[in-house]
RNA sequence: GGCGAGGUAGCUCAGUUGGUUAGAGCACAGGAUUCAUAACCCUGAGGUCACGAGUUCAAAUCUCGUUCUCGCUACCA
């Protein structure tokens, strides 16, 4: 195998806009960082870097609700950020930030180049703006009601509440943040990323070349994309928030947050060679280098088609793997910030670390627990029953179990000394189980190079289990009892006892360098416990039989994890169920919950207006006389609705509320004067008002007996 | 609706190019043992591989249809 020269290894810059949960960790750092800690372990050349994202719109808005800055919110989560990331053994060579001029001048010069090489594309279009802040308005600078959900604070880029993704154009009652005013419609110049040049290159690089070494989900969403159709993406916005456009006529016009961020790996990278006395440049423009992005599900659209578009014609390398996990979910349910369905990367810290219940060895607890359910092909489901489970039946009982008796064994029948291996005694058993620690190396070694993390772990488990069926079936506490006349074993039975302790215990330090990568916590305190240096962590030791010299004294054994308990799994349930109840009160609220107000809120009141733009609204009461499924649409239903002086067809989006049947007959009250909209190719000519429940469902808004069709509503 | 990924033992998941009685770990049951954190070790029970049809000597695996879950995307009060 023609190994790399060197390797570049990121993880998705995390948005520093609110702490990170365990699902963002098990998706795009903890398998960087395993793989990242074996190429070290290995010697070879590596760099691992990450940062914070702090650009983009949402922050900026974050900071005015919080009336703050938004260079406060960065400063606040970055350190945190960085700080969680270190608790949890995640070991970025430079955890970077984009706010940094070094980044700034990083991605300026990456679009100066790509704007000059006439890479991108100019276009002017309409977009919202602000008269009275006289600015125009980014997506997230737009409120307005959801055309998903009716949900009436949405932003202009996404609906908070039923995540749906929008665009300015598609609010109802578009309202401007700054000013509370109803925005007007401006011609803006922007730069885009023409991706539809690029379809052939990426249909070749992706769908071609690699279709049998990524993972297929990747490449199956990949393809997807293509297939859709590839258009321009605005590459520039209209914002102070950001790196400034450098180039004529871009006053207020910031880089868009997903064109600077990845350009983030390469400015973390130029840090790191500051701070390091090395050169950057190969990294990113060497040919030999390996690039791997490690990402959710949810940055596949960047990290394989836009950022490698922008990176082939910026003259720099290609990943050579994205392997992209899927999402964890946790007890039944997606995990989400917004519903605060979630564990916090700093709540398990702190439940689990900060405290004097197990220290740093509880971080390997989540890091086990998270890698043997990794999402690697599929959705994932997190539970603490399966993570106290994974803890005390795998870690507490077969590994760190092991590693115990080894050590009480070997203080009782060899004084505490590692003993002499006697070959000319040595058994089958003995042979076989020798043969066992070289065969896992090159098992894990084989795995990890395929990013099949859970099951590179599996394999060192494994050998602490076949540790325990040698042990048990030697077992020497039983030889120990054949002793001679003074009371010690017999020559023979020595013999035995310490050719199986010996092998017991090369086999353990052989753990120790196998479950590093894993759980790094773990295998210092093996070290710690063997006496001997993080050297002996080097992968070259793995498979090795001397790695402990004849003779040496070990420590006294030390746990290395400890039980946890049912309380502490049921205190963990029940601060989730906790969530749930703010989950609730938030679809009453209509306001994203934060973790400060868990109260109930109702949507804002709107601004206030005048009796003749209530005049304006011509609301008549009408009388369903039919209604059916739209063909091709899962929500919407065709109604024809008696208004008395005509019947009309309104397309209403009910369809998941109400069956066709049920509601012929009903009485609705109509919005008779809306401008016409055609839907799914059918006019619709008027709007039904509904009524939203706390649970979502809808319910119509009607008179309280029945009346003539036709009557007005004021 | 379109596209993508999935649906395999009670739970969490493997199953490579179709090839004998479909696997692992955990949980469970029985046994054995005591060096060890009521730990380990041995044995066992368990699955109509979502459902239906087709191709084949042979299908979890390939084809088509149905259904459910997740994601992207379209329509939308």
């Amino acid at each position: 195998m023609n190994l790399p020269k060197r390797y570049l290894i990121t993880s998705a810059l995390p948005y520093a806009n609110g702490l990170k949960h365990i699902g963002h960790l098990a998706g795009a750092y903890l398998p960087a960082d395993i793989y990242v800690r074996y190429l070290k372990a290995q010697k070879r050349d590596v760099v691992y870097v990450c940062g914070s994202d702090e650009h983009g719109t949402a922050i900026p808005i974050q900071a005015t609700a919080e009336g703050t800055t938004a260079q406060a919110i960065i400063d606040k989560y970055h350190p945190i950020m960085a700080q969680n990331f270190k608790d949890l053994g995640i070991d970025f060579d430079i955890y970077h930030r984009t706010s940094d001029p070094l980044h700034h001048e990083t991605a300026r010069e990456f679009f100066t180049k790509l704007n000059d090489n006439g890479n991108l594309e100019i276009k002017e279009s309409e977009q919202y703006f602000d008269e009275q802040a006289n600015t125009f308005l980014a997506d997230r600078y737009i409120k307005g009601t959801c055309p998903n959900c009716a949900y009436e604070n949405a932003y202009g880029d996404q609906c908070e509440r039923c995540g749906k993704s929008l665009s300015p154009d598609e609010l109802i009652n578009p309202v401007s943040t700054l000013s509370g005013n109803t925005p007007i419609k401006k011609a803006t110049k922007h730069w885009y990323l023409p991706l539809d040049r690029h379809e052939d290159f990426l249909r070749n690089w992706i769908l071609k070349e690699h279709a049998n070494d990524w993972r297929s989900t990747v490449v199956g969403q990949c393809k997807s994309w293509i297939d859709g159709g590839l258009q321009a993406r605005a590459v520039t916005r209209d914002l102070d928030w950001g790196v400034k456009v450098p180039a004529k006529d871009a006053e207020g016009k910031v880089l868009y947050v997903w064109f600077d961020a990845p350009i983030g790996y390469i400015s973390a990278t130029k840090q790191w060679a500051l701070n390091t006395g090395k050169d950057w440049r190969p990294y990113w423009e060497d040919k030999e280098t390996k690039l791997v992005h490690f990402i959710g599900k949810d940055n596949i659209v960047f990290h394989c088609l836009i950022f490698p578009v922008m990176l082939k014609l910026h003259g720099n390398i290609l990943p050579d793997n994205v392997p992209s996990n899927e999402f964890m979910n946790l007890e039944g349910d997606k995990m989400s910030t917004s519903r605060n369905w979630k564990i916090e990367m700093q709540d398990y810290i702190d439940d689990f670390i900060n405290k004097e219940n197990g220290g740093s060895q509880m971080a390997d607890v989540l890091r086990y627990y998270l890698t043997l359910i990794a999402p690697e092909t599929k959705d994932s489901e997190f539970t603490w029953q399966g993570f106290q489970d994974a803890n005390n039946s795998e870690l507490v009982s077969i590994f760190g179990n092991y590693v115990n008796r080894c050590f009480v064994l070997m203080h009782k029948l060899c004084k505490g000394k590692v003993p002499p291996l006697h070959a000319e005694a040595l058994t089958d058993l003995d042979k076989a189980t020798m043969a066992e620690i070289q065969g896992t190396k090159e098992k894990v070694e084989n795995l990890l190079e395929q990013y099949k993390f859970r099951d590179a772990l599996f394999e060192v488990i494994n050998l602490s289990r076949i540790g325990n069926q040698y042990m048990q079936k030697k077992e020497p506490w039983i030889v120990a009892k054949q002793t001679a006349e003074n009371g010690q074993p017999t020559a023979e039975a020595q013999q035995s006892i310490d050719n199986t302790l010996h092998i017991c215990l090369q086999l353990c330090a052989n753990l120790a360098v196998l479950i590093n990568p894993f759980l790094p916590f773990t295998a210092r305190k093996m070290c710690y416990l063997m006496k001997v240096v993080d050297k002996m962590l080097d992968w070259d030791n793995a498979g090795k039989l001397k790695l402990l010299s004849v003779g040496y004294t070990l420590r006294a054994p030390e746990l290395l994890f400890r039980k946890i308990e049912d309380s502490e799994i049921a205190y963990q349930l029940e601060k989730l169920k906790s969530a749930i109840v703010s989950r609730e009160a938030a679809v009453v609220s209509k306001e994203p919950v934060t973790m400060e107000e868990n109260s109930p809120k109702f949507a804002d009141v709107k601004s206030e207006i005048v009796f003749d733009d209530f005049a304006k609204i011509d609301l008549r009461v009408g009388t369903i006389v039919s209604a059916e499924k739209v063909e091709k649409a899962d929500k919407l239903l065709k109604l024809s609705v008696d208004l008395g002086f005509e019947t009309r067809t309104i397309v209403s989006g009910i369809a998941l509320h109400f069956k066709p049947e049920d509601i012929v007959g009903k009485q609705v009250t109509v919005v008779v004067n809306l401008a016409p909209r055609k839907m799914r190719g059918i006019e619709s000519n008027g709007m039904i008002l509904m009524a939203e429940d706390a649970n979502g469902k809808l319910h119509f808004i009607n008179p309280e007996g029945e009346i003539n069709a036709g009557a007005g509503v004021s």
